[in-house]
DNA sequence: GGCGTTTAAATAAGTGTCTTAATGAAATAG
DNA sequence: CTATTTCATTAAGACACTTATTTAAACGCC
């Protein structure tokens, strides 16, 4: 098999993937006026990440910098936006008094895996078109790919 | 198998591949110096798209920024630092002079391909460490993740 | 041939998301 | 108790997009 092609293929599929995937979804706003909040949501696939992230229980801004991936002055600004959409909350770490801890507002629990959902849904999509053994590899070559970049490109 | 875990795990792997593809190798500038070309190129993968696209023949414009996924002004920035790069021309359509086709530059064809044989590398690792059957996969994934969410996110 | 409409590309203005560097405030070490 | 380190934030700036507008050429039509 021809795995030039398939390489030529994911070169140009991958840029495309990430400008689509950067796009805020125009489901999530619906989903959110119809339970009142006061929000015109524009919800990014960081803010999904940190509200993942959330779902395990509070986390600092750092823990959450490099759950995202992203360096700590651009997590504050996502949690920023989180904040004031009254998502979620910070407050001090009663033992360290430096850390900020984040975590959902009461009741917004529920809204949060709502968003989620949506973001979910196109994913769910394709994996859903996929056989499990399919799905598992998708999953698996798309891990790789984001170590691989992540590591940097490695010289020969 | 569950599928709902692989689904949180592509939502969170998602924007962190997508910051990662979006990052300039470190590695082209030196490809670029190394030729003695008057570069301190920032290659983003929008351009490597250009790069690919016109591997197949001049293009439009028009047709670039549909090859690549954004809007012609978009395209026009990207073919802007190309040309400025020295790396492709713009010419007038004789047939029609509204139209801008855009070429690589006579002898920028070989630098165009060691540029998208950088950005290829680390892919080429991620589908060499895959069965024959997970890198199609993969690929089958990434396509239909691709169009599904190029369709827009459909409602249930 | 001239005139309004359409089409291609470029320009202008603005937004969102990231980066590094500098700042502030609390903890820790000697 | 001061010096250093650490966590978060603020500040400044780079990019890659977007939509709306402008310019130029082509087309259709009388």
């Amino acid at each position: 098999m021809d795995r030039e092609q398939l390489i030529d293929e994911v070169l140009m599929l991958l840029p495309a993937l990430m400008r689509l995937v950067g796009r805020p979804g125009p489901v999530e706003m619906g989903e959110i006026a119809r339970r009142g909040i006061p929000v015109d949501a524009h919800i990014s696939p960081g803010h999904v990440q940190i509200l993942i992230s959330l779902s395990r229980g509070p986390r600092s801004v750092g823990q959450l910098a490099e759950d995202v991936g992203v360096s700590p002055p651009a997590a504050t600004q996502l949690i920023d936006k989180l904040v004031e959409h009254g998502m979620v909350e910070r407050r001090h770490d009663h033992a360290d008094r430096r850390v900020v801890l984040v975590d959902y507002v009461p009741g917004m629990h529920e809204v949060a895996r709502r968003i989620m959902e949506d973001r979910r849904k196109p994913i769910e999509r394709t994996i859903n078109s996929l056989t499990d053994e399919e799905a598992r590899a998708f999953v698996k070559g798309l891990k790789l790919m984001t170590e691989g970049l992540g590591t940097g490109p490695v010289e020969s």
